[in-house]
DNA sequence: CCAGATACTTGCAAAATGCAAGTGTCTTTA
DNA sequence: TAAAGACACTTGCATTTTGCAAGTATCTGG
C-alpha cells in the first residue's frame, strides 16, 4: 500500500511527488500560518473535502513534514503543525505566493502570519 | 469548457490552480532547460501520456505562459517554449529543486541549461 | 448519562489520469 | 509522384483520484 515509487530521480519531480497535488501546499499554507485544526483546515476558503483532508493529515504525517501534538488550548485534543523539515517547504510556498500576486488579477494574500 | 473558477483568491492557491498539476510543472522544467518539441517531452524520464501532454501542451499556450514557434532546425514544424510570463515561475522551479536536493535522498540534477 | 462538538470514515458518483492503438500531415526517398 | 517514415497529436476505454453527503467514534461539559 502507498509504496508510491518516484517517477524520475529529478529533484523536481521527487519533490512533486511529495507535495505536487491539488491540497498539500494549501496544508502546508495553513499550518504555516498557525492553523491546526481538522476543522481550521476544513474551513479553508478553499473547501477542502474531508476524506481528502483526512487523508493528506495522514500523508503529511507519515513523511515527516508534519506532526501531531497535543493542542494547547483544548486539553485531550490533538492538531497539526509542520515539523521542520516541513516549515522548510516556506521558500516554496513564498515563490507560489509571489507568483501569484504579481501575475494573476484579483490575488491578495488573506492570512497575516501570526506574530 | 474549462472555466476553471479559482478555489479563493489566496495567491497560493491561484497559482496552484494553474500549474499546480501533476504535469505542468515538469514541461515548463523541460521547456527551461531547451526542450521544445513534443517527443522531447514525452520521451522524459517520467513517461507523461501522449493526451495527458497535448492537453499540458494546449493550457499552457492558453495560459500564455508558452507559445508555439516555428521549429529552428525542422522547417514546417512547430515548436514550444516559455513566454516571458512562464520564464518568470523559474523561481518556483528552482525552488522546488533545491529543496528536493536537499530532502530527498537520491535525487540529482539530471538536465543542463542550455549555455 | 446526555448533548454538542470535533475528527474522522464510508459509500458511491464524478472527474482526472493512464494505456494502447489509431489518424493526419509533412518530408524524405525511390 | 507515390510510398514510407517520423512526428504530433486524437480516440476509446480502464484505472485511479477526487468530491460529496452522510454516518460513526471520542471527548467534554453540564
Amino acid at each position: 500500500m502507498h509504496v508510491k515509487t518516484r517517477r524520475s530521480p529529478c529533484p523536481v519531480a521527487c519533490t512533486l511527488d511529495l507535495i505536487g497535488d491539488k491540497w498539500t501546499l494549501l496544508l502546508i499554507r495553513d499550518m504555516s500560518f498557525g492553523r491546526s485544526h481538522f476543522k481550521e483546515f476544513s474551513q479553508s476558503p478553499e473547501g477542502i473535502a474531508t476524506n481528502i483532508l483526512a487523508d493528506r493529515l495522514a500523508r503529511l504525517v507519515e513523511s515527516g513534514l508534519a506532526e501531531k501534538f497535543p493542542s494547547p488550548e483544548v486539553p485531550g485534543r490533538e492538531a497539526y503543525r509542520l515539523t521542520e523539515k516541513g516549515e522548510s517547504l516556506r521558500p516554496i510556498m513564498m515563490a507560489l505566493a509571489k507568483w501569484g500576486l504579481d501575475h494573476i488579477e484579483g490575488t491578495a494574500a488573506l492570512m497575516k502570519p501570526r506574530g
